[in-house]
DNA sequence: GTGATTTTTCAGATAGACTGATAAATAATA
DNA sequence: TATTATTTATCAGTCTATCTGAAAAATCAC
């Protein structure tokens, strides 16, 4: 049924089917004469019809010619219209990015790409879901998002998982406090007794915070727990207290007048990295969006942990 | 721009998109497994994209690959219906005749013809032209119809010429008349004398009747004119008279109770063929009728003249 | 780590397409 | 009518692209 033939050969028969002379079609397609004959001989054999009517002094399309005239242009159109598709994909012309990232993320970094990105590839659509970091995981697994930004978890080994930052926790406090002396990292087992501004207990960076703490066997109590971050770097900045909170959470309403001191003793770095799923490379929408967050996840969290 | 798909390769590929499985395709496309893979590989590198995802364990379209499975479907899609486009035209599922005729053609073989073609093809469109030798020519030499049914003339050697018939005289008389007693041909100057019914002078019947006639010194002044062959038939069945006619033309209007005896001496063969455009070959469809009409003709003149 | 399965790589074989030369056909010209 | 110029068809030889079979590399399961 169907026939072995390939664009160049209908542009051949087009172009003959234009000049109605194999010389000057041989000569503009670059091809020998001899080779245009056989090639519109095999295509005529292949579809059982004569396309000319031809002797050495006059070439003619036959009715079934001109039939495969239409037939051929729109053949040739659709070849080349499925190779632009395809290249608009691979050159962001069109396409699409899906993501899955942790509140703080989606928050911080991802609006930053995003922004970025829109510039150099309005064409391209963007779609974050803000989520907490188990159902990330299964998101991508599920394939409704390309990749997630998101904390590490050995837990889904099936996933592919590349660090680029981490999170780890620091101590907001105003200009004028004391301890805004100094840069170098603040113990744990100094700062707990201050006066702390934090969330309220279900919030996970809360969860977070206290479980490895209590680990450490440091108890841990603020006096105020309040539901919005902007609202604790509001009171911070009051100068009511201190707050102990993620890097990245720490950076989602930033506020004039506040200092960051980086908490060690325990040092908790939160991994944040990229996962993918396994043998699966992304398209080039996403990879390109992929570079951007890293870029911008760098410039906010700098990788003290690397390697 | 373009890529050297073809077919083939398409549909390798949009199995590879099914199976997921080089082994499995290699097996359903009738290749070896090698084969499949470099066909991939080329049609990778021709787009420029990487259309699998795939380690010894798993094979997994790519963003660009669904795209370009879209593109193949579409474009094997369009394949098929070129080459059916084309079939059909030669197998006589779709197309159309145009031709001209003389009148008395046009009344006699195409309308037998017509019906027999209509039941054997029915998707063809049928279009007769009722036309004169002259401008029959004339529009074959136009494009306008495909080929003619008409008398042979010199004056148009562009044109092929092919001779199917000899459209000669005959005296038609009622089964009631003495010369129905023989069957042997009549000569002119025999029956000349008789009571004779024709049609006006304008008719290119009568037209031709006299000037061959003329040529040959013999004089024909018929008693009766009347404008219509079938007036002409009624008449002579009446007994008003006889009538001399041309072959095609007795044909015309057929009628119980006549007979026909040829006319020679002189004998004015008027050569009946097809008339086609130098070089073009026909269509299917009208090649198909043309052989029908020269079944018709032949079956009511016999061409007696023939070589 | 071992084994089973699958894809990739490689070397050799082959079919099909292209080239150049030549033949055949046709129309214009002498 | 013969000759010439131009065009397409045919043919033999060469070459390239694609296929096959064997072996290597990669991956997952046990």
């Amino acid at each position: 049924m169907s026939i072995n033939w390939n664009p160049r050969e209908l542009d051949v028969f087009l172009t003959l089917a234009q000049t109605l002379s194999f010389r000057r079609t041989a000569e503009q397609v670059h091809l020998s004469q001899p080779a245009v004959s056989s090639l519109i001989g095999r295509l005529e054999e292949a579809l059982g019809v004569r396309l000319f009517d031809r002797t050495t002094r006059s070439v003619q399309l036959t009715g079934p010619g001109q039939v495969f005239v239409e037939q051929a242009r729109l053949l040739r159109d659709q070849s080349d219209a499925a190779v632009q598709a395809v290249r608009n994909v691979a050159e962001l012309q069109i396409g699409q990015v899906v993501l899955a990232a942790l509140p703080s993320l989606a928050a911080t970094v991802v609006p930053a790409a995003f922004a970025r990105f829109a510039v150099q590839f309005p064409a391209i659509k963007l779609q974050v879901v803000d989520t907490l970091s188990g159902p990330a995981f299964d998101l991508v697994r599920a394939g409704q998002v390309e990749f997630a930004l998101t904390a590490a978890n050995p837990a889904y080994a099936d996933l592919d998982y590349t660090p680029l930052a981490s999170d780890g926790f620091v101590l907001l406090i105003p200009h004028s406090h004391p301890l805004a002396a100094s840069n170098e990292p603040l113990h744990w087992a100094d700062v707990v007794d201050l006066v702390h501004i934090s969330m309220p207990l279900p919030a996970s960076v809360r969860q977070y915070a206290d479980a490895a703490l209590l680990s450490h066997r440091i108890r841990f109590s603020p006096r105020y727990e309040v539901e919005h971050l902007a609202t604790i770097n509001a009171m911070v900045a009051a100068g009511l207290g201190v707050a102990a909170l993620p890097e990245l959470a720490a950076a989602v309403a930033p506020q004039a007048g506040l200092l960051q001191r980086r908490l060690i003793a325990p040092d908790m770095p939160r991994p944040i990295g990229l996962v993918t799923r396994r043998g699966r490379s992304l398209s080039p929408a996403s990879a390109a969006m992929v570079a951007m967050l890293g870029e911008e996840v760098r410039r906010l969290v700098p990788d003290r942990y690397a390697d």
